[in-house]
DNA sequence: GACGCGACTTGACCGCGGTCAAGGTGATTT
DNA sequence: AAATCACCTTGACCGCGGTCAAGTCGCGTC
């Protein structure tokens, strides 16, 4: 069991929460959390349901959404290793307040359950890590906010496509969608055909090219006006 | 200025962030807060800025804002007395990521300034405290996130006046729009055209009656099928 | 009270984007 | 390799809601 204690330490070490902290310290945090594997489609937590713990992405990618009363769903957040979420459910909410599922097989996550609360309340050093962390995470979601502020469909897209990591390629950017084309039209609020449809506009007028998840911006100019256009 | 310094206490005190606050730590907090006053029009910070302080409203009233290439602005918030901002700027960022202006003549702030960040460092009761405020912001924007994935406007606006902070009439709920109708529009993500056109929709069909920013709500019931058809 | 300006309303028009339906194209399973 | 299933694409349709334009209302100022 070493080994996954090792898992765990490195899973934690990485986080921002825990940058910085001397090696006792950060020792009684690892105490308190313990990896679990989830297969796709499994719910790692309900609506609703009471907080036990929060957690860290070890591999594999978690989407957290709220569901709507006719059935569909709106995505908060989408994790990926390295990244932590519901984090306030545990700190102060007591209760999730959205849905948590995994959306690949052999999903693994660090669980950091209760007792964290407890350190937390003794070590100012550990909780003003975790003020600085909140309030990244409140400017997180104040930009998914503008985003979805943006009316358009294709300034929405647009918008999407330049702020993803983008390799430079000669003259141009190649860019790897992070998600399935429709979580990505679910995340931007858009129906998946019209994801199609903007994908297919914009290659045949020569501003990308698009095989499968891998895009090429080819017209950064032009796709910025279209971002800009109506947000 | 010793009233001076009690209104200050005042304001700070019914803040939720030092809810349960012992006096002597209270007081700790008090010393690092001076009131500030704006006219209409006057801006508080604009992006980019160092972040020196965070404000709490103590009259008056302020939007929050991010500017847009094409001049536009997307209202991030709107804050009436009682309500805080900025925290995450000082607290983590450094910076003010958004603008902020006062919206009334005779705008009253109490700026809390980064002494503040000194103190949380001491002490965990005040970063549990902070902690936990900052979470229930998060949750806050967790719901909008929501509101704005209602798709349809109906839905939306019913949502919204259904949310308002009501006074019972015989059989009916009597509302106040808290913004100009134009800016409400702003914030639903809405033409004013749209909203008039909805208001006087549902005013015909006897659902609700309006009168300048008053609004008696007839037939809950109906609107809040509205509110669920499509959110 | 008359003026002026901004907020609000109303009408006419039409384009964006959602829905339904029917393929096509992979990928994983057996 | 065949079968199956999920994802993606494309077409046809149409209603919601945005835009433009032209008033009307309401409020503060002089």
């Amino acid at each position: 069991m070493q080994r996954m204690s090792d898992a765990i330490r490195e899973t934690l070490r990485a986080l921002p929460h825990f940058h910085g902290l001397d090696l006792e310290l950060f020792e009684r945090v690892v105490v308190c959390a313990e990896s679990r594997t989830f297969a796709r489609g499994d719910m790692i937590f309900l609506h609703g349901e009471e907080a036990r713990a929060f957690f860290v992405v070890r591999a594999g990618s978690v989407r957290v959404y709220r569901a709507t009363p006719d059935g569909r769903e709106q995505v908060v957040h989408h994790l990926r290793a390295g990244q932590s979420f519901a984090e306030p459910a545990v700190l102060s909410l007591g209760r999730y307040p959205v849905n948590a599922i995994a959306l690949e097989s052999r999903t693994e996550l660090v669980a950091v359950d209760s007792r964290f609360v407890e350190l937390l309340k003794q070590e100012p050093r550990l909780s003003v890590a975790i003020v600085s962390s909140l309030s990244m995470r409140l400017l997180g979601l104040v930009e998914r906010i503008e985003e979805l502020a943006i009316t358009s469909a294709p300034a929405r897209l647009a918008h999407y496509l330049l702020k993803l990591p983008a390799k430079d390629a000669d003259r141009h950017l190649v860019v790897q969608l992070p998600l399935a084309k429709k979580d990505l039209a679910s995340h931007l609020a858009i129906a998946p055909e019209t994801l199609s449809r903007l994908l297919r506009r914009w290659q045949d007028r020569g501003l990308i090219r698009s095989k499968g998840k891998t895009l090429e911006l080819l017209d950064t100019r032009i796709l910025l006006a279209i971002a800009d256009r109506d947000e």
